[in-house]
DNA sequence: CCCGATTGCTTCAAACCTAAAGCATTGGGA
DNA sequence: TCCCAATGCTTTAGGTTTGAAGCAATCGGG
């Protein structure tokens, strides 16, 4: 006899395969951002959040977007800033806040990025069969409602 | 009109689902080994890897299992060292070779963090429905395959 | 108006992570 | 036997990440 379970056997399977396939995509693509472009998956993630709001964003906009702490953001921006990638400036109306605006040197980079991240996706994916990859993202979203559900597990 | 796409959108809104909600799962898995057992996901993948092999293993080996770095490895196993969850041995028959093995506080510590794990993933995964759980588990297997096939992007 | 609480961000210590360089050991060919 | 390439690990520099402490600016009650 194995006694009684206090947890289903099944469910951790499915989290160990869901970790699993997304470190095999994400090692891919941080080597793919490493060696082709010479950035990482962190920068590439600011600048596709102000890349997306299309305005420019506080930092506490940006860690909230990204799920990451607010010094975090601190850092990376940093690096994005001496590499010409964006700017800062406090907001006229409150000066705790500091906007990061994309350069036109930021959206140009950007651009390269996304049309690389992209291709790589499709690339690795691109080999599950049509309905397998449409129940997969069907499934997803039932499973990011369900934790939406249960904010705090 | 968008112009002739390069990339099949599809695939890339697949993957930010993937990510985003093993990003959420890992958060929780995060903040409750911190906070409940002042450890990190990292230690606890290593004890596990120790624990799953049943006998003392190579830093080599450790490093593939995990599929992180060498140099990282090091790092880890020398705090779970200094606070005595594993000892180190040179092999016998290959003196370049750091055996790592689980001590017995680190596989008592071990068993308290995996019922913890199991039961915090149990009670995420929970909330769906059994027939969604078993097609993502299904169907999630088929994209580890389907990555396999392709081993670099 | 004033002062204490709140808010937004930065700094800090500790840990994680990688690629590249370095060190020690091993093994194979001349 | 000797040497040198290969192997296993550690070290290093740079970047990512967190939680907590700290600083500056703002806001609100008295």
């Amino acid at each position: 006899m194995t006694g009684a379970r206090t947890y289903d056997e099944g469910n951790v399977r499915l989290w160990l395969r869901l970790l699993g396939t997304t470190r095999v995509i994400e090692k891919r693509l941080q080597r793919g951002m490493a060696d082709k472009h010479s950035t990482t998956l962190p920068r590439f993630d600011v600048l596709a959040a102000l890349d997306r709001a299309g305005e420019p964003l506080a930092m506490g906009a940006l860690s909230r977007a990204l799920l990451v702490s607010n010094g975090n953001v601190t850092g990376i921006v940093r690096t994005l800033e001496r590499d010409g990638h964006v700017t800062l400036e406090p907001r006229a109306s409150d000066r705790r806040v500091s906007m990061v605006s994309l350069t036109a040197q930021g959206a140009a980079h950007f651009a390269d990025l996304a049309a690389a991240h992209h291709g790589w996706v499709d690339t690795m994916l691109s080999g599950l069969a049509p309905e397998t990859r449409a129940s997969l993202t069907a499934d997803l979203g039932e499973l990011k409602a369900v934790l939406s559900e249960r904010p705090s597990a």
